[in-house]
DNA sequence: GGCAATATGAAATAATAATTCCAATCCATA
DNA sequence: TATGGATTGGAATTATTATTTCATATTGCC
């Protein structure tokens, strides 16, 4: 009987994106093992080129035999003709890539096409990151993770545009099982959420020009009620500056009108995951 | 006697460039093969990281043995750790931050303060950005803003990690007067919400592994109303991929269990803006 | 031009890696 | 729940590839 594999209408996909496209099309149909090493091939095509079929089945948790079996079910007479694929893939693209970068970077400069929106946007993020990194105070840094990391519940606040960051930041203190609550205005109830926050707690504001009034009138609130303040914002004469215990200065570059938030992002997660850790420091010392 | 090759003060290169150098300022006193094969490697160096012996030997014009005393005299120990040095240049290509990030990941978990936790989100936001500016389907991202751009009503769907980007999206939207609507889970309603999507409205889905199940759900549902979607997502093995008319593969460096957003921000700003973009020139003809 | 040292070619050998085969297991179907 | 077919794991086998060896050629030096 003859195997599944080369009859005579069958294809051998010769290059990697029709390789690609052959097995997102079939996945559906392929057994277990050969599905979970098909996986493997499109998320680490270089570990394919590179490594051997013993290797390259223990990373991805199969038989070398099932890396075989997979090659010859899309056609390929053996594991190393697969290969072949995955290897010229690396040839083409570093041999082109510095000509298509150019190309790219040409047209984009031009101003044509959609393109151009997308390198901005990815542009305005990377200097934005480049900035935080050099200007970031690590005094603050450190002072806002010790007063965040005694605080019994942290409160996220933050409106419109730096919603997304408060959202990121409630989901990331709740994977690490540190109590928060994000405020959020849906059912109109954030007065009353204020009220319960005491001075053992703690905030996190973040706001950006134009502040929005209500993260404003909720910050001096909760100030009144003594809780600490750690702001996030993007001058030192913004308004929350003054309620704030700590605060940082992130500039966000912008593009097409709307501010890159990957600073922002990138602050937020690290205070974040350092407060988690400072606890679990702290506890561990305690106990 | 001993061959040239390994005395003890000899320092075997180990990244390219140092290869490069070494060769060529011992090139004047190389045998005449040693050299011919020397100036091959340098010329073709693709050939030398893929090529068994044999058949680089053959493309050189020298014999196999000859191949081998070139890397001895190197002070390798034979051909294949040569090799390894022409791989890794491969590697590198594509992924220099990769080693930035894991150094920063193991300086983190030694507890090395933190300061290098803040870098370490800081490095893994630019490496996603780098690598989807490098991988961005520029097909698949104009069928998507085509696709969004005709829709009366776009709805964003995405819960968890993946929700703050859906909260970005709608505040972009709303911004640029396009008509929108965020599934949100908090009154319960998702199912009514999702019940008035039609095949003139359009979907972005979001969602990373793991993938929360109710966005698949509702995705599949949407779907079943033949409402287009544009999926946002992190492997071409993903369930939503299943769903969507055009979708978009993008990995996200993480550090200290949660991924960087960056790369998805970019993506959906650029997808939002462009969008906005698509709809003013076809609203000018049309006047 | 002769001698020693070095370099080269070609085939033999050793090491490594791909592939095949068969028994065990899983899965769907009656 | 029994039965047949497909799938999988793991060792045995085969193929490929790197390396070594040794005879031969070349080069530089006296």
């Amino acid at each position: 009987m003859a195997l599944g594999g080369a009859t005579m209408d069958e294809r051998v996909p010769r290059d990697f994106e029709t390789l690609r496209a052959t097995i997102l099309e079939r996945r559906q149909s392929l057994p277990k093992r050969i599905a979970q090493i098909a996986a493997y091939a499109l998320d680490n095509p270089d570990d394919i080129a590179f490594g051997t079929a013993a290797s390259i089945a223990a990373s991805a948790g199969v038989q070398p035999s099932t890396l075989i079996r997979f090659a010859q079910q899309l056609g390929f007479d053996g594991f190393t003709s697969l290969q072949q694929v995955f290897r010229e893939r690396l040839r083409e693209r570093n041999s082109s890539y510095d000509e298509r970068l150019a190309a790219l970077r040409a047209k984009a400069e031009e101003g044509a096409g959609h393109r151009a929106i997308f390198d901005g946007f990815v542009a305005a993020a990377s200097t934005s990151l480049s900035d935080i990194s050099r200007t970031l105070n690590e005094e603050h840094f450190e002072e806002a993770i010790a007063l965040l990391a005694k605080a019994e519940t942290i409160y996220v606040l933050a409106k419109r545009r730096s919603y997304p960051v408060a959202s990121y930041i409630a989901y990331a203190l709740g994977k690490l099982k540190i109590r928060n609550q994000l405020i959020e205005s849906a059912a109109g109830l954030n007065a009353e959420m204020i009220g319960f926050a005491t001075p053992a707690d703690a905030v996190i504001a973040i706001s950006f020009s134009p502040y929005a009034p209500a993260t404003i009138e909720e910050t001096r609130t909760i100030s009144d009620q003594g809780v600490p303040i750690v702001a996030i914002t993007d001058s030192s004469f913004s308004p929350l500056a003054q309620f704030a215990k700590v605060w940082f200065e992130v500039a966000e570059a912008d593009f097409g009108g709307f501010r890159s938030l990957s600073a922002t992002m990138a602050l937020a997660m690290a205070l974040t995951v350092a407060v988690g850790e400072k606890r679990r420091e702290s506890g561990r010392k305690k106990a």
